[in-house]
DNA sequence: AGTCAAGTTAACGTAAACGTAAGCTTGGCT
DNA sequence: AGCCAAGCTTACGTTTACGTTAACTTGACT
């Protein structure tokens, strides 16, 4: 079982981004392919890092935000003062995260409230009542 | 009931902002205080306004969404035109919403992993386990 | 042998969202 | 009268996350 590799064309394409992206997440060490002579070659956990990676953006992470996340995961958590450290950005983190979890309920709510009234508008119109 | 009026300064540190973002938002137009004289005067719908902004920026929305967003909201949605943009633009930002949401709760769950292997190592080192 | 797509580095450009002086005005104390 | 905090405009600086040439290499066809 050889291991699948990839390269950054083929990344970039399944995800939907440049190559220079890609480029760049490795420039601030969120990335660390390997190499057969100067190409890159990504294997099957360079995708989950990207995946990671896009996903963390998604959530309005900045890149260095990801990165520390990705050091404090990587390095096993073994001193207390490292879990400390790890507990304290997770519960800030999951403050963040349940704003957002209310701001996108409430918003959903009000896009309900317009789309309905829109329809019914549209219908009016195509009715002639307007 | 003269109606409650508000400095840029006092509405900066209510909103735990400062007064350039407040002035930037209204290069923007986002804002269109009153003025008496040179210095701006805030109403009540100014602090709604802005409550409405820092929600869509906590969302990801770029101030230039948020203008649209506005502009889309004041001006009455009356021609079918209109309507038809509006229903498609809540389509994408719903998409866009429910990608964020999938994404929080997962991040959530694994949150939940982490800190609860975290204070598992830390009781076992405070029970000198480790 | 030629070329062509896809890779590489290096370096400069850009848009968004403010931060940060600099220099001026002004209403309110004391 | 003098001062000070708070407001104002103008303008340049800054960070993030890439976009965009430019100029070069390289393996794969034809």
């Amino acid at each position: 079982m050889s291991l699948q590799t990839f390269s950054i064309g083929e990344l970039a394409k399944s995800f939907g981004i440049t190559p220079r992206s890609i480029r760049f997440y490795e420039e601030q060490h969120l990335l660390v392919p390997e190499r057969k002579g100067q190409t890159r070659v990504y294997y099957g956990k360079d995708k989950v890092r990207l995946k990671l990676i896009l996903r963390g953006k998604r959530l309005g992470f900045s890149l260095a935000e990801i990165s520390t996340l990705f050091e404090l995961y990587d390095t096993n958590p073994n001193s207390a003062a490292q879990l400390e450290t790890m507990l304290q950005l997770t519960k800030t983190k999951r403050a963040v995260l349940e704003q957002q979890f209310n701001d996108i309920q409430m918003l959903m709510n009000e896009l309900d409230d317009v789309e309905s009234r829109c329809e019914e508008e549209l219908n009016d119109i195509k009715r002639g009542v307007a």
